[in-house]
DNA sequence: TATTATTCGGAGTGAAGACTCCGCTTAGAA
DNA sequence: TTCTAAGCGGAGTCTTCACTCCGAATAATA
């Protein structure tokens, strides 16, 4: 591959990440290539879909997401390591819209398996084992699933509101999340 | 007005309901037409762009929403009154999607005063009156706020999910709204 | 430096969808 | 039943995009 072509490559990644994250689906390809500052033919040539531009977008930034959430998983405390992954991911800022973008495609009709899937099955992994190593060490709620809290994660992420309510609001969840009365 | 004519657009409200809820922005009016047994033509008369069908609809449930909510403040249990209607907001099935719809636009660029806006405060104040009197029979955790309850309603209500996954992570986060321990 | 395979750019094409227009239909009054 | 103002339907227009095509530009090699 040719130097200014992979040069390219990684400008309209950028750029995808921008638009995708500020307008979602709703974001043009013109507008991803004019960000890049390359021509649409361009895009095009490396992404041969909208959809596949896209996707290449998400699964960019759900790897990254996977490896920080693994890495904050081997640090010792088990608790606090899972709560500030989870407020990590609630405010990873550009991701958001991405991430709705990617709910909101109908479960890609090409039966093919799907890049997505995977990349969203490591992240939806590393919070399993945070989350049980949480629960190990009697810092999380024990009756709490994986999927309860991924779908927490994904509803707050989506969330509109001011970044400081966000945060509260993550606080509250958090505190449901911690260990009951019970325990 | 001709009764064809209020009938119609009762069929029309009710099928962008339905499409709305379905897809979001990105249903199309000759669907919602379609799926209301009338021609493109007559929906355009009586909402002139998709915009205003679409505010039309929104305003129309969270008018409904609002009126519910505030029936149940009525009652005799606080604390119950305040976690039923959140459950409630949450599942409230087709509403889902237009309310994303609605948070999506950006910002009314028409300055005219919001009908939507209005109906939003209304359901806001609602929930505002549940909460408060909620905190005050000590049923709710203090130090919640209208701007926090009413971002994490709209949060799990955009959630994609699982109705039973759904549900308990609203009990994760009915939880977190809990008197804290020190209250 | 010369050569060429690769990559670039952006005008052009086709499809989708919001919105308009106007001849036809009909509710409802007389 | 007749009349007509109000309402209906849907073909057609216009705009916005996703995507294609090919001549111009250029990185990499000899």
């Amino acid at each position: 591959m040719r130097s200014d072509a992979r040069a390219n490559r990684d400008r309209v990644l950028a750029a995808a990440e921008e638009v995708f994250g500020e307008s979602g689906n709703a974001g043009s390809t013109e507008e991803v290539a004019r960000r890049a500052g390359v021509g649409i033919g361009t895009v095009f040539r490396h992404f041969p879909t909208k959809r596949a531009l896209i996707k290449a977008t998400i699964v960019r930034h759900l790897t990254l997401l996977a490896e920080t959430a693994r890495a904050r998983g081997e640090g010792g405390e088990a608790g606090a390591a899972f709560r500030e992954t989870f407020r990590e991911m609630v405010s990873g800022a550009p991701a958001k819209l991405a991430l709705v973008a990617l709910l909101e495609e109908p479960a890609d009709s090409t039966g093919s398996a799907d890049e997505v899937e995977a990349a969203a099955t490591m992240v939806r992994q590393a919070v399993e084992e945070l989350l049980s190593r949480g629960q190990q060490a009697g810092e999380v709620r024990a009756d709490a699933t994986v999927d309860e809290v991924y779908l927490l994660i994904r509803a707050l992420a989506n969330a509109r509101g001011d970044r400081t309510v966000v945060d509260r609001a993550v606080d509250i969840v958090l505190d449901g999340l911690s260990p009951r009365r019970s325990e």
